[in-house]
Parts: C-alpha cells; sequence; structure tokens
DNA sequence: TGAACATATAAGCATATGCTGATATGATAT
DNA sequence: ATATCATATCAGCATATGCTTATATGTTCA
C-alpha cells in the first residue's frame, strides 16, 4: 500500500465486510457511490420485493454506512462520506465494476423511475 | 482513487468480501499478510477447535485466498499473490489493525507453537 | 378528510453459516 | 508395523440471513 490506511477496529471492519459481501447490497453500495438513489429506483432495479430493499437499506444504515434523505414522498439515499470507514468502502468499491447501465437499462426498457 | 483498480466481477468481489465479513477468517488474513502460519498456530491463537480453523482455511483456498505448503508434518498457509482479488484484499488489509501481538501473547504466555 | 403513493416494520419460512465432537487421512519416528 | 502428532472431513445442531406476504407509517393532493 502506497499510502499509509486509517486503521479501523477489526469488529467494525469485519461487519462492513459482511454487509459487502451480499451482491444485492454491494451492487447498491456502487450505484450510491455516484448517484444518490430513492428505494423506487432500486425496487425496480434488483429483482426482489420493496420490503427487502428496505431491509438491505436498513442494515447499511444502521453501520452508517449510508444515510437517508427525504425529499417529500421519496427518501434518497446516499453514501455517508462521515463514516470511519468510509475510506476503506470507496478502496473497495474502487474494484466494482460500475453498475450504472443497470438504471440506464431500465429507462431503455421504458420502465421509468416514478421519482424522477 | 488515486490509482485506477483492477476491477473484478462482482459476483467474485461479493463472495470475497463475504469470505472476510468474519472476524476469525480476516483476523486470519491480516496474519498471513506477513507471516506464513501453520494450523496450530491459529489453533492456539483463536478460542475455536481445530476442525473449525481447518473448515475456515479450506473456504479461504477454495476460493483462491490463500495457498498451502506442506513442511513435513505441516500444512503452512500465506496469502495467495496469484488471486484476481489479491490487490482487492491488500487493499483491504491495509485498513486492519496488525494481529502480529496476538502471536507474541502466545510465547510470553509460554504456550509454544510446536511447529517453530 | 380520505385516497393514493412511498417506505418501513413485523412475522414466518427456507437456506446458509459456524461451531462441536467423532472420525479419517497423512506424515514422522521409534 | 505401530504409536503419535497434524490436519481434514463428516454429521449434527443452533443461530443468522435473506426473502416473502401482510400490515403500519408517513407524505401528497384532491
Amino acid at each position: 500500500m502506497e499510502v499509509k490506511a486509517k486503521e479501523i477496529e477489526i469488529e467494525q471492519a469485519s461487519t462492513v465486510l459482511k454487509l459487502l459481501g451480499d451482491k444485492t447490497r454491494l451492487s447498491m453500495m456502487k450505484l450510491l457511490e455516484k448517484n444518490e438513489c430513492c428505494v423506487c429506483e432500486f425496487v425496480e432495479i434488483f429483482n426482489i420485493t420493496q420490503p427487502a430493499i428496505s431491509q438491505h437499506l436498513r442494515k447499511l444504515r444502521d453501520v452508517g454506512l449510508v444515510k437517508e434523505n427525504r425529499k417529500g414522498q421519496w427518501i434518497f439515499y446516499s453514501l455517508n462520506a462521515d463514516s470511519t470507514m468510509y475510506e476503506m468502502v470507496l478502496h473497495i468499491l474502487a474494484f466494482i465494476p460500475s453498475q450504472d447501465e443497470r438504471i440506464q437499462e431500465l429507462e431503455k426498457q421504458g420502465l421509468r423511475i416514478s421519482c424522477r
């Protein structure tokens, strides 16, 4: 490693890594790296129910990886740059291929996302 | 990210992250970052049985994160630098505090590790 | 106020995970 | 050969995880 990384507790680190060790959550985090997203977008993108999405987001929020920002009826999620783990998360996400085509794919298919 | 990271499949990435998302395995990997270790060392360090250690190592080996090297009676494990995920793993381990005191702790307590 | 929409929470279920004790395999040394 | 030590594998169990359906909460708008 060229730059000395800011160390974090191993307990915390393993918690975060376990959360990222789920394909759905990892994709969510990668999307959130570049975009603010609301629940309904995730619901369209992933082939699971809205409660399943909410539960994933709750787990990510509980450990402080994401934060929510209500805009009227919608709640937009984004990465929480204040998290102790933010730096590590960014380093990890750098290895993950962009998931943005999944949003574009939806638009192409005419599946409008209601909150935009 | 200052340097462009070599991207890996999201499927693969989540598999690796899930494996690292266990405190025992994460500690093992951190130890292996600097040391070759054999099973009996891990058995002394972690408060779990030898089969549990073997099972963790097997999982790490199955996805190619570690490799084994038999030396007579003992099998020494080390990080597999040829793994597609090696770079990402190193980036992650850079955030984990050293676990080397755990080995030193054992020596201090007089619990000799038989394979050294 | 109440209907419609977005999101969260609860309950229940199937599968995955991590551990233990028992046993098998492999290597060394007498 | 056989006893001993190191490691792996197997079977079984308890707990964790991710999903679904049903329902609750919160917001908007007529």
